[in-house]
RNA sequence: UGGGGUGUAGGUCAAGGGUAGACCGGCGGACUUUGGCUCCGCAUGCUGGUGGUUCGAAUCCACCCGCCCCAGCCA
C-alpha cells in the first residue's frame, strides 16, 4: 500500500511531517476551504531593512504558497507615515528578490485601500459599532482600564452615529488638529483582552505619506488595516508573529462587522531569535545611527543585505529557514546552523584560491634564483567541472604566519625548525633556521630547503609529512585588503533585557580586524564584486560588493573552515 | 492578581494512546596534497511537576510550576 493511492494522504508532504501552519492548510484544502485555494502574504512595514527574522517569514509565506499552487502578495504595511520611508520600501524590494522570491505584480499597499477602509470605517459608523471620541490620551489610558479591573466608558462612546458620521467627515477634511480626536471602535470595554475594549481606528496626523502625500489627514491604526487589507486581497491564511495573537478576536470582529469579502485565518507562529544577535529594529537602527556599524548592510548585521555584503548566499539563507522549522514556542536558534548552511554551500560552489592573511617570508636557500616552475590545482576538489588553475612557484615565497611556530606544542603539526611540511600542489620543504630582528625578536624570514625529488606533492621515498600548507609565489602574488568579521555581540543572548546591562555593552570590540597587505594567489586577481572563493585552509571570502575594485580587492570573511580543536589538546 | 500562548536531548524541531527520533553542536575514529569535505561511531532526555484515566500516557483529564505576550493615537 503506497501512499501515492490513498485519498486519505495529504497531497503535499506526504510521508513527511508538516509544521503546524502547513498541517492547517493542508486540512483547509483537503476540506475545500476558499475552494481549495491558498493564497498568502508578506506584509512588511516599511520602516527598517529586512533582516533574517524576515527571511524566515518570506520563506514561510511564499513556500507556502508555492508548495499548495497559491500565490504570496508583497504587501507594504504603510499605515504610520511618520516612520516610513521609500528607501526602505526600495530595500525592501530588492532583499527580497536577492532571496529568490518574486511577487510578479502583486505589489500592494495598506494606502492603496485607504479609501475602502475609510468607507467600511463609516459604516461601522452608521451600524453604531464605532464612535468619534475627544478623550485625551492620557484619558484614555485611564480609562482602559488595568489587567484586573475593566475599562470604563468615555463620555463620548454613546455619541449619535450621526454625530460620529459628522465629526469623523470632518476629521479627514482638516477641521481638527493631530491628536483632538480619534475613531473608535466600539466592542468591549470589560474584555480581559485590552485590543477589545474600544480600539482607535483612526488618529489625525498631518505627515507626508511616502505613497498618498498629503491626500490624508487621518491614517488607520495597524488592527483596522491589516486584516482588511487581507480581505481585500483574498488572503486564506494571513501568518503572523506571536504577538498578535492577542488580536486576533479583534482581526475577526472587524471582519465579522463590515461587508467584508472574503474572511481569512489569522495564524501565529513563533518569530526567529539567532545566538549572538538581535532582531529588534530599534535597536538595529541604533547601531547604524550611533556608528557601532558602518551601515544597515554592514558585514555583521543580521540584515539580510548585510548577510549578503558579508558572503551568505540566498540558497543558503532559504536552507537555513527550512531546517529551523516552525513552531510557537519561543526560541533562539543557534547561529551555528546559519553557518553550517553557508559552508555546506559554499564548500560545494566556491572555487578555491590560496591566500596568505599574515605573510611570513620563506627563502628555499637550494631553489636556483630566479627560476619560476608552474603547477596545476584544481579551482574545486570534487567539481572537476570547474577549471585548473596554474600557480606559479619560485625561491622567495609567503605561508602563513600562523603556518610556523619556533617551539611547537605537541598537536601543532605545521612548520617548526628541522620540521618537513608539504607546500600544497608543490614540493615538500624544510625548515632549516629562523632569521630574527636582533632587537626585537621578531621573526622576519624562514630559511628553507625543498625537496626536488618531491614535486607534485608526493615523496618517491614514501615519506610522509603530518601536513600540507598554502603558500604563494612573493614575486608573483597579488594583494589584497582582508576583512575578518566576527559576530557583533559577545553574549549568546544580547537581545534579552537584562536590568542593569546596557545591551552596547555586549558588543563584541572585536567584530573587525582589517588585515592590509595580504599575499593572494593571481587566479584572485578577477573577483568581481560579490564572488565568492575559498581561502583554502581558512575560509570563505566575499569580494565586497561597494568597496572591492579591481586591482584594490577587499575580501570580507563570510564564515572561517570548520577548525579541528588542536589548540586545545 | 485578568486574559492569551508555550514547556520533548546542549540548541532547534519530529513523533500524537503502544513505551522517544532527525538535524546542528559536542566527543571519538577512518579517510585526506585544505587540521576542510566525506564516512563511521558515541553521549546526554524520569518528554516542566504531581496526581488521575488506561493493559499501556510525551500523547487524554485535573491541579500546580516556569517562561513569553497584552494596559501605543507603533506594527
Amino acid at each position: 500500500m503506497t501512499n501515492a493511492t490513498d485519498p486519505d494522504k495529504p497531497a503535499e508532504g506526504a510521508g513527511e511531517s508538516l509544521d503546524f501552519i502547513r498541517t492547517i492548510v493542508t486540512d483547509d484544502v483537503k476540506a475545500g476551504k476558499n475552494a481549495g485555494r491558498v493564497q498568502t502574504r508578506f506584509p512588511p512595514e516599511p520602516n527598517g531593512y529586512l533582516h533574517i527574522g524576515h527571511a524566515k517569514s518570506i520563506c514561510l509565506n511564499f513556500g507556502i504558497a508555492k508548495q499548495f499552487g497559491g500565490k504570496c502578495n508583497l504587501r507594504f504595511d504603510d499605515t504610520n507615515p511618520t516612520k516610513e520611508d521609500v528607501e526602505y520600501v526600495d530595500s525592501i524590494k530588492e532583499d527580497i528578490r536577492w532571496l529568490g522570491f518574486d511577487w510578479d505584480d502583486r505589489e500592494f499597499y495598506a494606502s492603496d485601500y485607504f479609501e475602502q477602509l475609510y468607507e467600511w470605517a463609516e459604516h461601522l459608523i452608521k451600524t453604531g459599532k464605532a464612535y468619534v471620541d475627544s478623550l485625551e490620551a492620557d484619558k484614555m489610558r485611564e480609562y482602559r482600564g488595568t489587567l484586573t479591573e475593566p475599562g470604563k466608558p468615555s463620555p463620548d462612546r454613546d455619541r449619535p452615529p450621526q454625530e460620529s458620521l459628522d465629526l469623523f467627515r470632518r476629521m479627514r477634511a482638516g477641521e481638527f488638529p493631530d491628536g483632538a480626536l480619534v475613531l473608535r471602535a466600539k466592542v468591549d470595554l470589560a474584555s480581559p483582552n485590552f485590543n477589545m475594549r474600544d480600539p482607535i481606528l483612526y488618529r489625525i496626523r498631518r505627515a507626508h505619506h511616502h505613497r498618498t502625500g498629503d491626500k490624508w489627514l487621518i491614517y488607520p491604526m495597524y488592527d483596522w488595516a491589516h486584516g482588511q487589507s487581507d480581505a481585500i486581497e483574498g488572503i486564506t491564511h494571513s501568518i503572523c508573529t506571536l504577538e498578535f495573537e492577542n488580536h486576533r478576536p479583534l482581526y475577526d470582529w472587524f471582519l465579522d462587522n463590515i461587508p467584508a469579502p472574503c474572511h481569512p485565518q489569522q495564524i501565529e507562529f513563533a518569530r526567529l531569535n539567532l545566538t549572538y544577535t538581535m532582531m529588534s529594529k530599534r535597536k538595529l537602527l541604533r547601531l547604524v545611527q550611533d556608528g557601532y556599524v558602518s551601515s544597515w548592510d554592514d558585514p555583521r548585521m543580521p540584515t539580510l543585505s548585510g548577510l549578503r555584503r558579508r558572503g551568505y548566499t540566498a540558497a543558503a539563507i532559504r536552507e537555513f529557514a527550512d531546517r529551523i522549522g516552525v513552531a510557537k514556542r519561543d526560541s533562539i536558534v543557534d547561529v551555528a546552523l546559519l553557518e553550517h548552511c553557508v559552508r555546506d554551500d559554499l564548500n560545494a560552489s566556491a572555487p578555491r584560491v590560496m591566500a596568505v592573511l599574515r605573510p611570513l617570508k620563506v627563502v628555499l636557500e637550494n631553489y636556483p634564483e630566479g627560476q619560476v616552475e608552474h603547477f596545476e590545482l584544481p579551482a574545486h576538489p570534487d567539481n572537476p567541472e570547474m577549471n585548473m588553475r596554474k600557480i606559479p612557484f619560485s625561491r622567495v615565497l609567503y605561508i602563513e604566519h600562523d603556518d610556523f611556530m619556533e617551539d611547537p606544542p605537541k598537536k601543532f603539526f605545521r612548520l617548526a625548525p628541522g620540521r618537513e611540511v608539504r607546500l600544497r600542489g608543490g614540493y615538500f620543504i624544510k625548515c632549516n633556521s629562523v632569521v630574527k630582528d636582533p632587537v626585537t625578536g621578531e621573526i622576519l624570514e624562514l630559511r628553507c630547503s625543498y625537496d626536488p625529488a618531491t614535486r607534485g606533492g608526493v615523496a618517491p621515498d614514501g615519506r610522509k609529512v603530518k601536513v600540507t600548507i598554502h603558500w604563494v609565489s612573493a614575486d608573483h602574488a597579488i594583494e589584497a585588503e582582508v576583512r575578518l568579521y566576527d559576530r557583533l555581540f559577545s553574549d549568546p543572548d544580547p537581545g534579552a533585557d537584562r536590568e542593569g546591562v546596557d545591551w552596547t555593552s555586549l558588543i563584541n570590540p572585536n567584530s573587525l580586524e582589517v588585515l592590509k597587505g595580504c599575499k593572494l594567489e593571481h587566479t584572485a586577481a578577477g573577483a568581481e564584486p560579490e564572488s565568492r572563493w575559498q581561502f583554502e585552509r581558512i575560509g570563505y571570502f566575499c569580494a565586497d560588493r561597494r568597496d572591492s575594485k579591481p586591482g584594490a580587492l577587499v575580501f570580507n570573511r563570510t564564515v572561517s573552515l570548520k577548525e579541528d580543536n588542536w589548540r586545545k589538546g
